[in-house]
DNA sequence: CGATCTGTTAGTAG
DNA sequence: ACTACTAACAGATC
């Protein structure tokens, strides 16, 4: 579940169960998942602890000693915690073992997450070219960023470079609840419909994170949980259809969002 | 068996 | 330089 709002729920959680915890060990079950050497992990991990941290888009990191340990989702990552040592997860690929007994696990289904270690955010996310988290960005910023690019609004928003965190999912429902169809160019789109597409980000990411990232928690108007062919619009009449854009499936109701 | 899935990156082509 | 499209990564589900 990794796009930004579920990312920021791993902060929260890590914030809630590991920070300032003795690492007694970094346990590597899996090295695929690792951008760096396990004895690298180690070495900077164990016998320190987490003492801060950040988000940018959809990457996660954890201040330790004097570097910053970098967490990435892929599509089905995730954070564990349990008292009891003990007890793994299944897809567990490392494990930071506390003094306390306790254990964070990094679970990742696919291998398509990532482990790195980086000296600082703000170097990470130059190396990779991230655009600027999309919480952070403000209307005059988006406005700026939009009429820099040009195609379609659906890949400008998952574009991690232009803007960072929002991936499939909620770029579709920006769009649903913006009445804005995916395919519609960035150039086509006046004030008012960049203004609506902003407004909802906010309103929407926010709204996700405060429901811990789950659709069920979600509201009713909301697409997430009408993610498929032939379900009804929770908005009107039509029927929800799935086309394809970027390479991803995206899900639309054609009644709203009507092609420019 | 084939299609699909909340992501990223490398390669190719225009 | 920017944009579009594809494959690849890997595993589970329908």
């Amino acid at each position: 579940m990794p796009e930004l709002p579920d990312v920021e729920n791993k902060k929260q959680y890590l914030d809630a169960t590991s920070l300032h915890k003795d690492i007694r060990r970094a346990e590597v079950k899996d090295d695929s998942v690792l951008e760096v050497a396990p004895q690298t992990l180690k070495k900077h991990l164990e016998s320190q602890s987490f003492e801060d941290t950040a988000r940018t888009g959809k990457y996660l990191f954890a201040a330790v000693d004097a570097k910053w340990l970098v967490l990435h989702f892929g599509m089905t990552g995730g954070l564990s915690y349990a008292e009891d040592s003990g007890s793994i997860p299944d897809h567990t690929r490392v494990l930071f073992h506390f003094e306390d007994g306790g254990r964070l696990a990094y679970t990742c289904q696919r291998m398509l997450g990532s482990i790195d270690m980086t000296d600082h955010p703000e170097q990470f996310i130059d190396q990779h070219d991230l655009g600027d988290d999309a919480l952070q960005v403000n209307l005059d910023t988006f406005r700026d960023i939009l009429n820099s690019k040009r195609g379609m609004i659906k890949t400008a928003l998952m574009d991690q470079s232009t803007i960072a965190g929002i991936g499939n999912i909620y770029s579709d429902e920006m769009l649903y609840q913006s009445h804005i169809h995916p395919k519609t160019k960035i150039n086509d789109l006046d004030e008012d419909q960049v203004k609506g597409l902003h407004g909802h980000m906010q309103r929407i990411l926010n709204t996700a994170i405060s429901n811990q990232a789950d659709p069920e928690e979600m509201p009713d108007s909301y697409l997430i949980m009408h993610r498929q062919e032939g379900a009804s619009c929770p908005n009107g009449d039509g029927t929800v259809k799935r086309i394809e854009v970027s390479g991803r499936g995206c899900y639309i109701c054609p009644d709203c969002q009507q092609k420019q």
